[in-house]
DNA sequence: AGCACGCCGACT
DNA sequence: GTCGGCGTGCTC
């Protein structure tokens, strides 16, 4: 019987294909190993999946295989069988969640393919790296004699000795011939030389010292203690970690990952998106030195393979990174962290719409390893799992530093309270006032608004409409930069702010509302002895986003208005104050997490007010201030506020207490979307489980954004209790997409998290 | 997703 | 008379 394989490739299609394997290639293709094959009538790289003895099914003619690429399978079994799973619970195409997790192919192996005959034009566009080396010297425990040495040798042994190793290059930079002198220590053994791919990035630019371990509190104590429990017992556990700001939960996942080093384990820590700070990193590096590989999104191709192959030979044992980090190839992984686990940027929300933190529960869970969510603001979905005992909760209540005080927070009720002298209503007289005194007294403060640019709106005095994106149903907004432009912050188009108005031709146009641009000004404007920066995407992306929050702790800023970005920030120097500009703006979103996210935010921007010696001060402003979230933040009781949502969630039947999966419909044409959506909803409904009830078929609706990028969306949304009823009605409404108009996107998105 | 095959308009 | 439009159907 001849042997055959599963190959995935690379297109969009739910299933993998079978291929012939020929005799010569039988020891090579193992699952996890990347194959050449045709597909189609050409040439493209697929990864094999499984091998079986067999015949070909009724009537296909089986291809062979044409060359192995990897001389061992790029994918570890585990991980490769964690993705097939990935992929069948997202409905994604396993080709796709493939190249998630595959790293780039070595120009190496390529060459090796092109020499055997096989060259396929088509590879070229394959992401390739290449081999390229460093040579590294460093310096041995040898002991020159005195006097052998003179010049450049001297010299270069001497700053080897201080900075442990360099590249040769590097020490080139400082001595000509450092070339010649290396060479030289080498053969004197005071010297080795090594060639390595070096992981040439800014996170390990410069050595970090390691640190001392600081002592445990009793709470902290007690958390290792159960994880250390159950990493020695080798058999999955779950733990959330529910630490108030402040708490040292950092310093209980730095206990963790070492006592699972200990036990030769890898550990995966993921942290949201923008938590990947130098701060952090160092804090990890400190602790494990190089033995933690940073994958983050500034990494270049070859970096990236670079640190990808650290990890899966095992060379490095700790991978940390914003959620594609849950496709790490670690070897023998003993631990799973979440850090900020309730954080939104852990689903991914294009492509394969995965949940890395649900994700980092399975693959956990398959590796029996241990998981650890944390939060000081857990999600109402790992509470609802702590409570049916699937997490086991750790509490951290109190605040690491004793003499720490939680801030004092007030409200500003935006309908009885005026405006200060800047006549700006989000402005209001306490908050004006607020920043008086902390300006007066030498103090930073934040002002968290969610608002980009000068003036959410544009409006016409006159017939009062709002100018809108041609092709998004939002308002334009306008910014100042360049001149002032209106902008949409959905597709991003760009373009001037007309004269006149679009509907009534009149040349009225008045600018409305209150971004962080204008806000910047604003209190500039107010306060000119005032150092004034600003803190959102417009100013800053990545590195630039880091270099403000470095000045902030320089204290080279008085006060940062900023939206989102400020909120995460971590140790910001002298902030006493905290005003969140508008509150209702994340609280009255078409979503029923609305509650829950901005909750999370305003405790997470009033973590940033206070030191250890001087008590902050925070200011909410709101048109609402009796709704539950403000209340709750105000008293800083989280465990009352998950509470008291989930009492709502339950009486509404939404996450945690049931399960959704959302179909997103959208086309250029508003009923061709339309249609499709009905057929999704048809079909939903005629599934066992929809006629039974079990699953609820809502829809289809017009999304809450009509329409994006010129396409005009709808939504199917199923919701159920039973998730495996939920799962067999998806898959029956998903059925439907082959047979829908090809001019119709459709996605499916499991568990969604971003409503609109 | 590609890439073919396949039937209807403006060009050498 | 052909080159080419993108509709639809398949890829082991």
């Amino acid at each position: 019987m001849p042997l055959l394989c599963e190959v995935a490739v690379p297109v969009p299609l739910a299933r993998a294909f079978s291929y012939e394997v020929p005799p010569a290639l039988a020891a090579s293709v193992r699952p996890g190993a990347r194959v050449l094959v045709e597909f189609g009538r050409k040439k493209v790289l697929g990864v094999v999946l499984a091998t079986s003895e067999g015949d070909a099914p009724e009537g296909v003619r089986l291809k062979p295989i044409t060359a192995v690429v990897d001389p061992e399978p790029v994918l570890p079994g585990e991980l490769l069988s964690f993705l097939r799973e990935l992929s069948s619970y997202y409905f994604a195409p396993i080709g796709e969640v493939l190249r998630l997790a595959l790293p780039a192919v070595e120009r190496e192996d390529v060459r090796a393919l092109e020499a055997q005959g096989e060259l396929p034009g088509t590879l070229s566009r394959v992401k390739q790296v290449g081999g390229r080396k460093i040579a590294y010297a460093r310096p041995t425990d040898a002991v020159e004699e005195p006097g052998v040495l003179r010049g450049q040798a001297a010299s270069a042994l001497a700053l080897l000795r201080a900075n442990g190793e360099m590249p040769i290059a590097r020490l080139e930079e400082k001595f000509g011939n450092a070339r010649a002198a290396v060479k030289k220590l080498a053969s004197l053994g005071l010297v080795v030389v090594e060639e390595r791919e070096p992981p040439r990035d800014a996170f390990f630019a410069r050595p970090e010292p390691k640190d001392e371990p600081p002592a445990l509190n009793e709470a902290q104590a007690a958390a290792e203690a159960r994880i250390e429990g159950a990493l020695s017992e080798a058999k999955p556990a779950a733990f959330l970690l529910f630490g108030v700001t402040g708490s040292g939960k950092t310093e209980v996942y730095l206990r963790a990952i070492a006592g699972c080093l200990a036990r030769g384990r890898g550990a995966i820590v993921m942290v949201p998106e923008i938590a990947l700070t130098p701060q952090l990193v160092s804090r990890f590096r400190a602790r494990f030195g190089d033995d933690l590989a940073v994958l983050h999104s500034g990494l270049s191709e070859s970096d990236r393979h670079a640190m990808w192959k650290r990890v899966r030979t095992g060379a490095v044992r700790v991978a940390i990174g914003a959620r594609s980090a849950i496709f790490a190839p670690v070897t023998n992984l003993g631990l799973v962290l979440v850090d900020e686990e309730h954080d939104g940027s852990f689903k991914q929300e294009e492509g394969v719409r995965y949940h890395a933190r649900d994700m980092a529960l399975l693959r956990a869970h398959r590796a029996s390893a241990v998981a650890v969510l944390g939060s000081a603001t857990p999600s109402l979905e790992s509470v609802q799992l702590a409570r049916q005992g699937k997490l086991v909760e750790l509490r951290l209540p109190d605040r690491a530093h004793r003499e720490a005080t939680l801030p004092e927070v007030t409200t500003v009720d935006l309908r009885r309270i005026g405006p200060g002298p800047t006549g700006n209503k989000l402005v209001s007289l306490p908050l004006h006032r607020a920043l008086e005194k902390s300006l007066a007294a030498g103090e930073q403060a934040i002002l968290f608004l969610n608002r980009r640019g000068f003036a959410p709106s544009v409006v016409c005095e006159s017939c009062g409409h709002v100018a809108t994106c041609l092709s998004c149903s939002v308002a334009l907004t306008f910014h100042r930069a360049r001149g002032g432009r209106m902008r949409c912050h959905y597709c991003d188009w760009e373009g001037p702010m007309p004269a006149a108005c679009a509907e009534c031709k009149a040349p009225s146009l008045a600018l409305e509302g209150l971004g962080t641009e204008r806000l910047e000004e604003t209190i500039a404007e107010a306060f000119p002895a005032a150092r004034v920066a600003r803190l959102d995407r417009d100013v800053a992306d990545g590195a630039k986003a880091e270099a403000i929050l470095a000045k902030m702790r320089a204290g080279e800023i008085d006060v940062l208005v900023g939206t989102q970005m400020v909120t995460k920030g971590h140790d910001l120097g002298n902030v006493t104050l905290v005003g969140v500009l508008n509150a209702d703006a994340a609280l009255s979103l078409p979503d029923f997490r609305a509650s829950e996210r901005g909750f999370q935010l305003l405790v997470q921007v009033a973590g940033r007010a206070g030191r250890r010696d001087r008590p902050g001060r925070v200011i909410i402003q709101t048109r609402n201030p009796a709704q539950p979230a403000v209340q709750f933040a105000m008293r800083h009781d989280v465990s009352a506020f998950l509470e008291h949502e989930l009492a709502d969630r339950a009486e509404v039947g939404y996450p945690p207490f049931s399960r959704l999966s959302l179909f997103r419909v959208d086309a250029l044409d508003e009923d061709v979307a339309r249609r499709a959506a009905g057929v999704i909803a048809a079909h939903a409904k005629t599934s066992p489980e929809g006629q039974s009830r079990v699953v609820e078929v809502l829809g289809p609706a017009a999304a809450p954004l009509a329409r994006l990028r010129g396409r005009y969306r709808f939504r199917v949304l199923l919701r159920s209790k039973d998730r495996r009823a939920l799962r067999a009605a998806t898959q029956v409404a998903a059925a439907a997409i082959p047979e829908i108009d090809r001019r119709v996107r459709v996605v499916v998105d499991m568990d969604p998290v971003a409503m609109l």
